[in-house]
DNA sequence: GTGAAAGCGCTAACAA
DNA sequence: TTGTTAGCGCTTTCAC
């Protein structure tokens, strides 16, 4: 098994000149036969993958490809965390599936990059500044001055942001998140509720986790958490109290709710802004003894299948996750022909579910 | 914001060449100003990157470079699955969360490629064929006759194999799941079990979804369901009833659990292959009005943290998810440096949880 | 410490 | 339809 001194040395891999060598024809009409780019006899053709197989040719270096057409066929794709909590958010992963799955029948490939996690460790992965890549994806993009988007551009490496702001010379792909965030809020202002507390994504790299001041408020740096906060206020709702949680996560969303439904007057709503912070709370609600949405009313965003919060359906603003991974994929195609697309927004509908209901008397 | 007749022509990026005229050095010189692999005066060094910034020279063309190097600094990674639902397993996640790290460390990056899903698919990604990279890692490999395998060897990359059958010519990293199985069955055993049920992964790209019978069980193509079963009947116990499921979700092991625990003469105790479905199947039973571990016990594989099943802990096989990623880039480090190191296997821990008691009288 | 030259493996003009 | 030629951008001997 193991070869340094003994096992077969691995000879050299055949070459498409050693192949067209063998089928006695110039090295261009061997790449013809395998691209398949031109013009050639069937019966030349297959001389030159008989010769292939003859040689074990498993076909064109990609190297080679590569540096000759200037194009890699990779797509860097920046997720906006490290990987390991970056991917136990299925929005994330769902988006992700989408994208892999349009940009491969494409005939491109993915290359994952970690995004910043910790504000201790360097901003910017090296992937960013040195790997080989014809366009780049920035998955939770959009904070000021983002030092990756930075690299990137310097690179002059197109690059498509989702949920970021709209700025000159990124392409965006976004949702409606803010408006959805009205109509969910409406619901609820609808089923009487006054008391409405909120439970927000990160505010920025510092990802710090209580409730928040009015001198932290004026600190979002990330253009998502702000926007479905300004969905919020925009139906006229003053929150009662805003909680900011280090990530899209249920036990972030679990510890939101303890304290928010911990104190004396408690909310009678608490509006989240995704879906795993909701379910969070929904747990935490429970195992504080109070009932959903009897006692309080708990919303969501994403739209996820959440089976272990069985019976209880939540009540989200549902995002088509599959289809934005989709318009990214197009968004990249459209990038790689030489267009920046314009922006794209994709809609947003309220789900109503158990989890909301009319505020106590 | 569109190109295709106005806006300013993206000017070609500059090369090394450019750099080098501009800062009247050699290109070779200038190569290593930026490589620092050789001896260069500071002075010179320093001209060549004010060169660089002037003429907004981002660096050297990682695909002029990889065709030099022949290597292309990208680990294919094969996940088990539809990306979607391969991440939707933690355990796939924190496995590629220890690999990309320790991958990133080497300065490696890594390709994601998508496994077969459907038997009706393509059964290898195009990717597998032609995309550029120095070593494969399949995640969750090893069917015989693995055609993705094939299609690797036939290219001549390296390749890691997770919890697959050791074989000539591939480097495997595994763990030691089958005394792992054997101890938690020796547990329930000593609880006075008796009528013990498993629940299993797949046993093959068929992915079927229901109780085995014998004819089927002579069918399981996967290494790590053969292996996790074997670990069952090592302790000497003949399974009650085996039940199949398509994937280590949690809606599967509820379904499995529905299916197990309606019946007539009901197990005690449900040994699952995976903490995922073991949680289904608590689920399930809790669903059934049935108590655990009063009425029934559940044992997991994999020792995830699953919080919303609190107050219960489930007993599980612990197996050291972000040690196994990177003792699998470990490999590929090998692997890129010549050698085929050895078979690596990991070790395993019963955690005691409170989802195991006594068999009920 | 620096420069000249060769070539990694391939594809795309163009010529025949 | 096939062959000739010319690089893509870089790194790495090797000579100076």
């Amino acid at each position: 098994m193991r070869r340094p001194g003994g096992g077969p040395l691995p000879r050299p891999r055949p070459t498409l000149a050693d192949v067209a060598a063998a089928a006695k024809v110039s090295v261009s009409t061997a790449s013809l036969a395998f691209s398949g780019a031109g013009p050639i006899a069937a019966a030349t053709r297959q001389r030159v993958l008989d010769a292939a197989v003859e040689l074990d040719y498993a076909g064109p270096n990609p190297l080679g490809r590569q540096l000759r057409r200037g194009r890699s066929g990779i797509v860097g794709v920046v997720v906006g965390d490290a990987l390991k909590r970056s991917f136990r958010d299925p929005v994330s992963v769902q988006v992700l599936d989408g994208l892999v799955g349009t940009l491969g029948s494409l005939g491109l490939g993915v290359l994952l990059i970690p995004g910043p996690s910790d504000p201790t460790e360097p901003p910017v992965d090296p992937l960013v500044e040195s790997a080989a890549m014809d366009v780049a994806v920035l998955m939770w993009g959009g904070t000021t001055d983002d030092p990756t988007l930075t690299a990137l551009q310097r690179r002059g490496i197109p690059t498509v942001v989702v949920e970021g702001r709209q700025q000159e010379g990124v392409t965006t792909v976004g949702i409606d998140d803010r408006q959805g965030m009205t109509e969910a809020t409406q619901h609820l202002l609808g089923l009487g509720h006054e008391r409405i507390a909120v439970v927000t994504l990160p505010f920025d790299r510092a990802r710090r986790d209580g409730l928040v001041d009015d001198d932290r408020l004026s600190q979002i740096d990330w253009e998502i958490t702000r926007r479905r906060l300004a969905g919020v206020t925009d139906a006229g709702v003053t929150p009662q109290a805003i909680y900011e949680t280090p990530a899209s996560l249920v036990e972030h969303g679990k510890t939101a709710g303890f304290a928010l439904l911990s104190g004396d007057v408690r909310p009678t709503a608490v509006v989240c802004q995704s879906d795993l912070l909701a379910s969070g709370v929904v747990l935490a609600a429970r195992e504080l003894g109070l009932r959903v949405p009897e006692d309080v009313s708990v919303a969501g965003f994403d739209g996820l299948d959440l089976p272990w919060l069985a019976p209880d359906v939540l009540t989200s603003v549902v995002q088509p996750l599959a289809e934005k991974g989709a318009a990214v994929g197009h968004a990249v195609e459209d990038l790689l022909a030489g267009e920046a697309p314009p922006y794209r927004e994709l809609g947003v509908t309220l789900r109503l579910g158990t989890t909301t209901g009319p505020a106590p008397a």
